[in-house]
DNA sequence: CCGAAATGTAACCAATATAGTTCCATAAAA
DNA sequence: TTTTATGGAACTATATTGGTTACATTTCGG
């Protein structure tokens, strides 16, 4: 169970609304989709209301729709909203100050690493969930 | 304990080698700068032989040495070496292939993946070991 | 040639994160 | 008022990571 699916999940889930075409959809249905617990995506889901990706609806015949249009949502919003703050293994790494490297390495691993995570999502920047959409539409491209 | 630093460790590690100028360095001694136990070290530096970035010298007066120049060890090469297999989240990933959404999304996103890690990678392969020694110079210039 | 010092690994433990699950309070539509 | 949904707490199982002990093997040095 390494790495986190919570990401990968989310775009999942974005996906499954923007398909649905703004229908209040229970977690209920995304978690059949997605093949997992209607919990694990409530709490994916409490992340992106918290960042106004998704609205939620409560009571009888509510659930989930996007809260802007998939042009106007990136990956890396999506990324953003779900992943913790990235730590770049420096959380473990607390060398020894007393020696002349133990000393410095960390701030100029830092500023590597910063630039690294940038680069990285920059890339998620140039893909939005309405491109998702659409290659999703060109497959099967029937339904509703 | 969350998120491996065995890629912070690992520049260290080498760090430290290039430091030492081409002696033979014993895990222990790196295990000092570091703050860490010399296994752990070990365990890091076996990978590094094994990528040919480190010689390994075994009896007394063994240790570890760097076996190329800083010039010419980029922290991509030390990334790919020590961390395993990038598995973007996907590893936990298994959607309903009976959903038109599930049964499409997985492929949708690892190409995305693959392109983001390249991205990151990419500004990873623009840092040499060298340019790490050298910042490390500039802050304590009268080390050996 | 023998002992000290080192690598190379295996085995195990503790801490942590993640995902999955159960349960229940609350809210809202029908 | 009943049904259906979100919201969230609490617990469990599993995997990974880093730390530790232990030990076999190798090799230098006296």
């Amino acid at each position: 169970m390494t790495g986190n699916s919570r990401f990968a999940v989310s775009v999942h889930i974005l996906a499954y609304l923007a398909y649905r075409q703004g229908a209040a959809v229970p977690s209920a249905e995304i978690a059949s989709s997605v093949d997992t617990n209607p919990v694990v995506i409530r709490r994916l889901l409490s992340a992106l209301v918290k960042t106004r990706l998704v609205s939620a609806q409560k009571g009888a015949s509510g659930g989930f729709s996007l809260a802007t249009t998939a042009e106007n949502i990136s990956l890396r919003d999506i990324y953003r909203a779900v992943e913790p703050e990235p730590s770049h293994g420096l959380a473990h790494f607390a060398p020894n100050t007393k020696c002349p490297v133990g000393a410095k390495i960390e701030a100029i691993l830092q500023a590597t690493f910063v630039k690294a995570q940038a680069a990285m999502e920059a890339e998620l920047a140039r893909v939005s969930l309405a491109d998702v959409h659409h290659q999703l539409r060109a497959v099967c491209p029937g339904k509703k």
